[in-house]
DNA sequence: TGTACATCAGTGAACGCGCGTTCACTGATGTAC
DNA sequence: TGTACATCAGTGAACGCGCGTTCACTGATGTAC
């Protein structure tokens, strides 16, 4: 059930997520629909949550795979674009700033919350570095929340302009310069 | 009459721009608005080629007050910014994706060509420093795009994300960083 | 100066559509005695 | 083992709504003779 909703978003923008058409995909009547979730901002909002646990389940397992902080530092960014290019409208409607601005005060945990717990993955490893000497870094929040911006406009950046003649490399240099590795 | 719909998309998303609501934002009955537009997507263009110009406009003007290239650099940077968080719906729509994607090959002339247009005025600021000695780059392509992904990322996310603690000079880090200044 | 006519921005009524949601219902499954 | 009943996921019909768009129209303004 949730599945087919998340399936949906891979068709269309947020607004094309209706209440009908995820019952269409899901091959029952609409309003059965009203036995699972109270509402339409209900379905939104646990494609949300479900979006975010993803992302951060597949950031941790990603980091359980290496062991230096600059290889984990990075292993955090590849993973967090990956899942961004893999899935541009998921990816979207977790930072997307519409859904976030509109629904964000009424359900803090899973957009605020689940934001900062993301967020602070990509702040530990930072300053992971920095401890190892690995980074110049001496203000690891700081940092991270550049790099963090640099990630997310890659991230929107290039699915959304494709005839764009995007370099190699752009990650690599939004991550040796903004966590000042090397 | 394209003011009306400019003032609309501050209210809502894009697909809160509707000929009726342009219309009744206008003082107009509906059906008059085919003697303007075509059809509902040309109100969108006509949304989306104003919006670029007035940005390229904006960054042109700030470029001539100041003659250091460092300066200059700084200059578009802030008032790329500027824009985006004045005006974060409008700024959404010309980056956005979901009407870019869709759009973008009917139109190019309104999305790609304009989007290289602006992204042009970055990357001969970021080259005017290093022609200058004040930059240590070697491909200001590679870096301005770099610099482009920041500085997209922190347009979006900041309107997005009110709640998160942004710390200063964000941009001023990215800049410098990005740009290889000093 | 006066008359005929084209142009043009506007109008209200109507269309068919997909939407979210409500309603009273059906039929299968599990449990109590 | 059999019967009564609660639970629960599903159903089709219907509602009112805002939407984009089409239609035949009106009334003001400008131009030709």
């Amino acid at each position: 059930m949730r599945a087919a909703a998340e399936i949906l978003d891979e068709g269309g923008g947020e607004d094309a997520v209706t209440l009908r058409a995820v019952a269409r995909r899901t091959g029952i009547a609409a309003p059965s629909i009203y036995r699972h979730f109270a509402d339409r901002d209900q379905i939104l909002l646990a494609v949300v949550r479900e979006a975010f646990a993803e992302l951060k389940e597949r950031i941790e397992a990603g980091l359980a795979e290496v062991d230096k902080p600059d290889a984990q530092l990075r292993s955090v960014c590849t993973t967090y674009l990956d899942f961004a290019l893999e899935r541009p409208k998921r990816y979207r409607i977790l930072f997307g700033g519409v859904w976030n601005a509109a629904r964000t005060a009424e359900n803090p945990e899973v957009t605020t919350a689940a934001e900062q717990d993301v967020f602070a993955l990509l702040a530990q490893a930072v300053q992971g570095c920095a401890d190892a000497g690995l980074s110049r870094s001496t203000s690891a929040f700081s940092d991270a929340t550049a790099l963090w911006a640099g990630l997310h406009g890659l991230a929107e950046l290039r699915p959304a302009s494709p005839m764009f003649p995007w370099p190699e490399g752009v990650l690599e240099v939004l991550v040796n310069r903004l966590a000042l590795l090397d």
